[in-house]
RNA sequence: CGCGGAGUAGAGCAGUUGGUAGCUCGUCGGGCUCAUAACCCGGAGGUCGCAGGUUCAAGUCCUGUCUCCGCAACCA
């Protein structure tokens, strides 16, 4: 029999920037309900990738000096980019989709041209706020002040030609599509689209642009390309292969799937994109799931904020896995979480180290200590009812029933609050059988002993498969240490899938326990020394040694105005200067910094120099004085601005 | 009256279809020593933002009100 197919994605995310926690979050979630389906037994086709194109991009590219695919190809595959994030993080998708991939532009294509022969994308006019030295157009609503976001400069109305898509024809389809099925969930979020979006009435969609070129062109009308709806939704379907020759899995019946959003794109995959699909024919996706975000102090994490988390600190710091642990444990899906390091920590600590770590510690280490890591045959059956057992066993043989009824609905912070109450249970299990003192007479109580043992480790082989999906590596060292070789869904709705005689071997801790202090500190470095890498500034050390004040006051410092600037003939580096000091005599100074300014453009500046240095000879010319500038290293690169003051303070005025 | 979300023990959060208010951390006390100073038990601590209403019964439904936070359309 042929198994049943799933299909699940998490959006493409927009390169213009490197992806943070949150992008972490979505994926690793999506991952784990892919690993889940797979460990259920299901064909899994599990897409993540990225979408390339648009206005941003290019202007991001041009900033940097370089082309739109030189620039995305940096963040995408270039070292710390998407791709190495998504391998740290275990993440295990089949395809990577890239809308700038050929196959995907040629879809596009295809689509746009369907969807206007069919009648649903006609051209028309597109009006917005246009500034025309940035030769961008915005949106009433982005607009600073009535200026331009960008520059702040004034706009004007425009219009251009351009594409539209007939969303308000499909207005009542998606209506019922949202209202009627469970298409859409958390189910709050329906009220939010239907109420926001669909009851004050859908207006059609512009799908094309002709202000930007870094898109897919429109094949049929050059100088148009396809704006983001249509490029970046269809890529569910596309790395399918519809409309290509590269893939031939949209016909085998993958498609309808299942698509992970945050809540910030609902709009576009609750709207938008069925009406698409609608428009093509084809049906609308299984499922589209909105969920929340990570917030930051109760707020949005956002960069001008500066307070993004980078998920590679995190996971060099605590483990890929307890990072995914913490992520799909810590916050009800679908709705928002405070994300901090302290909770990080705290969590780790208390369900990793303290409660799974700790009772697989334990409990093989009693294996280790009074049966020399393998329990004797028959330990697995024990004649009595001892009401310790049964409630252990009916608990952990329950649990997978409890587990994928959360799993199904898309609440994995469920399933694992249900796996934690076995844990929690294991370890009360030992209190109450107190080993140790069963071990202090083996003759009588060995095979009591041994039963007992052989319930922890079954307790935890159980746990272990159901944590697979959540922590892949980690659980591989758990049935390593407990000798479980039976790793099956099947054996998980079954107690007693152990082997009797299992080996078992204490290994290293599978969760170390942090060091809150400690860690928040380090943390604190490392987030630090990124910041420094990442904008390559290094700045001298501040000095150790005090100076007294009067030695300071012996300093001089004066504003100074450039009266004349020449390049010195013959250096590479300096530069002459003649300075009206306030004293009525000009004073020349030689600086040695031709390499970051021209004479010509410093005429006329006010500048700070001190003036009472001894004179000194540079290339046969008298220096009095030196010009002060602050200097620091840009990607091992010295650079050098002089403190250029305001033209209104008088030559001569004294610094102090 | 633009839309939506949130306001529950000192802190951070859970609470599907209304029926004794839970969890983690912290705190106080006890137990245990196998284990990663971990584990187990117990206590203290909440008028569930405020005011009304429906009901035998409301944190949970309805109305009003205050505070905080997102979003507000072509922006991924």
């Amino acid at each position: 029999m042929e198994k049943k197919k799933f299909y699940i994605t998490t959006p493409i995310y927009y390169p213009s920037d490197k992806l943070h926690i949150g992008h972490t979050y979505c994926t690793v979630a999506t991952d784990t309900l892919a690993r889940y389906h797979r460990l259920i037994g299901e064909d899994v086709m599990f897409l993540t990738g990225t979408d390339e194109h648009g206005q941003k991009i290019e202007e991001k590219a041009k900033e940097a000096g370089v082309t739109p695919q030189e620039f995305v190809d940096r963040i995408v595959d270039g070292p710390r980019g998407v791709r190495d994030l998504w391998k740290l993080m275990n993440i295990s998708n089949d395809r990577f989709i890239r809308t700038t991939d050929s196959y995907h532009v040629k879809s596009i294509q295809y689509i746009f041209r369907k969807m206007h022969d069919n009648g649903d994308i006609y051209k028309g006019t597109y009006k917005g706020k246009y500034c025309t030295p940035c030769e961008s157009f915005w949106t009433e609503s982005q607009l600073k002040d009535g200026c331009c976001p960008d520059c702040g400069r004034p706009v004007k109305d425009a219009e251009e030609e351009a594409y539209f898509f007939r969303l308000s024809k499909y207005a009542d389809k998606i209506r019922d599509l949202l209202e009627n099925t469970d298409f859409l969930e958390p189910r709050s979020r329906v009220n939010e689209m239907v109420r926001n979006f669909i009851d004050p009435g859908l207006e059609d969609l512009c799908v094309s642009r002709t202000s930007f070129t870094w898109g897919v062109p429109v094949d049929f009308d050059p100088g148009h390309v396809v704006y983001v709806w249509v490029d970046a939704l269809s890529n569910y379907i596309t790395a399918l292969g519809y409309g290509n020759d590269r893939y031939s899995d949209y016909e085998k019946g993958w498609w309808p799937g299942v698509n992970i959003v945050g809540k910030e794109i609902v709009r576009f995959h609750s709207i938008i994109w069925p009406a698409m699909l609608m428009s093509l024919g084809e049906p609308v996706p299984k499922k589209c799931f909105g969920h929340g975000w990570l917030l930051l102090d109760g707020g949005k994490m956002s960069k001008s904020k500066g307070n993004v988390v980078d998920p590679y600190i995190l996971a060099e710091q605590f483990g890929v896995d307890a990072l995914r642990f913490f992520l799909m444990r810590t916050f009800p899906f679908g709705s928002d979480g405070n994300f901090s390091n302290e909770l990080l920590i705290q969590t780790i600590n208390t369900d990793l180290a303290n409660d799974l770590g700790n009772l697989v510690s334990r409990t093989t280490a009693m294996v280790g200590k009074y049966f020399g890591g393998a329990l004797p045959a028959g330990c697995g059956v024990w004649g009595d009812t001892v009401s310790f057992d049964t409630e252990l066993k009916e608990l952990a043989g329950g649990l997978r029933a409890r587990y994928a009824a959360e799993m199904d609905h898309f609440a994995p912070h469920k399933a694992l609050e249900e796996i934690f109450k076995v844990i929690q249970r294991a370890n009360k299990y030992i209190d109450e059988n107190t080993p140790w003192t069963l071990a202090k007479d083996m003759e009588v109580n060995g095979a009591r002993l041994a039963h007992v043992l052989y319930n922890l480790l079954e307790a935890a082989r159980i746990c272990g498969i159901l944590l697979i999906p959540f922590m892949p590596e980690s659980m591989d060292k758990l049935f390593a240490q407990i000798g479980a070789e039976q790793r099956s869904w099947e054996s998980a709705a079954q107690w007693g899938g152990l082997s009797e005689t299992a080996v078992v071997s204490k290994g290293e801790n599978l969760f170390p326990r942090v060091d809150m202090d400690k860690a928040l500190q380090e943390l604190e470095a490392a987030v630090a020394a990124a910041r420094q890498a990442e904008s390559g500034v290094e700045v001298e050390p501040q000095l150790e040694e005090k100076v007294d004040f009067d030695t300071f006051c012996k300093s001089d410092f004066r504003v100074v105005k450039v009266k004349a600037c020449e390049a010195v003939k013959k250096s590479e580096k300096l530069l002459r200067f003649i300075l009206d000091d306030g004293t009525g005599v000009d004073r020349q100074i030689l600086s040695g910094i031709h390499k970051w300014y021209e004479p010509e453009d410093l005429v006329g500046k006010t500048l700070m120099a001190i003036v009472n240095l001894p004179p000194r000879k540079m290339m046969g010319h008298e220096s009095n004085g030196m010009l002060i500038s602050a200097v620091h290293k840009e990607k091992g690169e010295e650079a050098l601005h002089l403190i250029i003051l305001d033209d209104a303070i008088p030559a001569g005025a004294k610094l102090c």
